[in-house]
DNA sequence: ATCAAATGTGACAGTTTCTTGACAAAATAT
DNA sequence: ATATTTTGTCAAGAAACTGTCACATTTGAT
């Protein structure tokens, strides 16, 4: 998985220090600020995917600079996490309205947050779990929208795209014409059998131009197959 | 659009329109109250980077404006620049006092004051000026709203400026024109999918004009993304 | 080796999607 | 107020993609 960026804005640095520290080690990329400043720069220079945001800063309060991210258009889609101490608890749900996308409770263990964030960013970007298949030196990377092989691109259209997509979220299995149909053009399409054939044809000489030619493999009489190993 | 937010509180019609002249010349964006209430609204909609504050208002003094906006969360860290006729000079410890982060004496030429909120501006906050993204050659500086191609000045509109700034924020990554819609022009406003490929076009226009014609690329069937790489 | 069935291949026309120049309304500057 | 710039829409033209077909090649069984 590449490494998600995250935001901590949190004053009191030895909390800083033990965010950094557990969150490098779960494969987050961390920046932290400790004012409210430093993490407007922050933001702007590279927005993070999620952002860690303690109830009490010391200028203005967390929670108002998280309406503020909330409004600007620039800042909203990105997942907050509050961070609150024991005794503010009860204004959690004031937290909530103002756009927080949760929130966890002082002292916390370091596995507890990763898992909230991880929940967190799995509800709002869903894409950034699985942005990339890869397999050898071919990878399909959804939110760029690029096939890759050995670093250089792969150019393929629109339906060869989806096609290497469906076929390396589900390799090694074969799928015959009409599933195929049915996977990637969706299931209630009148389109020859055949045209299926045109396509993969299409795929295979586009990987072929990049010297791989075995990925996409024909079982006669059933279908067709992606697989790591040339068959054979 | 990255103008710098600027709130004049001033009630004297001429001087008001002489600030909004000059300081629109400066590449600020300036909005202008002529009495408190009128200030509070707007302060409310649009927090400004710094407000001109007149010292003597209609209702209450401006000294007593200053000193609530830098008693509350919300509006504490606006700097404040008080606007004191000759007399009142006597009384300028006493705004300082009050948190007024610098003051000036009318009649003053616009030169100076802009001259002034800059040297505030640079202490307080630091990161509106050399905010800036680069890639290459290309430089985008959010301070002067101002692009560059090799030094040379690149001439390009507000809406353009906004969509390069915000492809330069997110570069690699695919958006789709209702996703750059909402980005960049805000996400409750009705407009055709179409007109992004319009600005699109102009800002490829532009960037062309200094010999990149391929950071702009079109992902056919998905949308548009910012690349360094050519695409091919 | 021969044959029939299955699959591969190149071409093509219809369709979809993007590009581009023009234009009038709206916003800004002079 | 007038001139200039900017903006959003449109429509025609260009480009890319799609599905289908006809024909070529391969495959496996006889």
């Amino acid at each position: 998985m590449r490494e998600i960026p995250i935001l901590v804005v949190e004053d009191e640095v030895a909390i800083c220090e033990m965010l950094h520290l557990a969150l490098s080690k779960a494969g987050f990329s961390v920046e932290v600020a400790t004012d409210v400043r430093q993490a407007r720069r922050l933001l702007f220079n590279r927005p993070p995917s999620l952002i860690l945001l303690d109830w009490m800063l010391p200028e203005i309060s967390g929670i108002e600079f998280a309406k503020q991210l909330k409004k600007d258009a620039q800042t909203k889609l990105i997942p907050i996490i509050m961070l609150t101490a024991k005794g503010e608890e009860t204004d959690k749900i004031k937290g909530l309205e103002v756009g927080a996308d949760d929130y966890i409770t002082k002292p916390f263990s370091p596995r507890e947050l990763v898992a909230r964030m991880k929940a967190v960013l799995r509800r709002t970007s869903p894409f950034l779990e699985d942005e990339h298949l890869v397999v050898e030196n071919l990878r399909l990377d959804l939110a760029k929208h690029r096939v890759e092989i050995a670093e250089k691109e792969v150019s393929i259209g629109p339906t060869e795209f989806r096609l290497l997509q469906f076929f390396m979220q589900h390799p090694e299995r074969v799928y015959s014409r009409n599933q195929v149909l049915d996977q990637v053009w969706g299931n209630n399409v009148y389109i020859e059998e055949r045209t299926v054939d045109v396509h993969i044809r299409r795929l295979r000489k586009a990987l072929a131009e990049h010297g791989y030619d075995h990925f996409v493999q024909t079982v006669r009489g059933v279908g067709y197959r992606f697989s790591t190993r040339p068959s054979l």
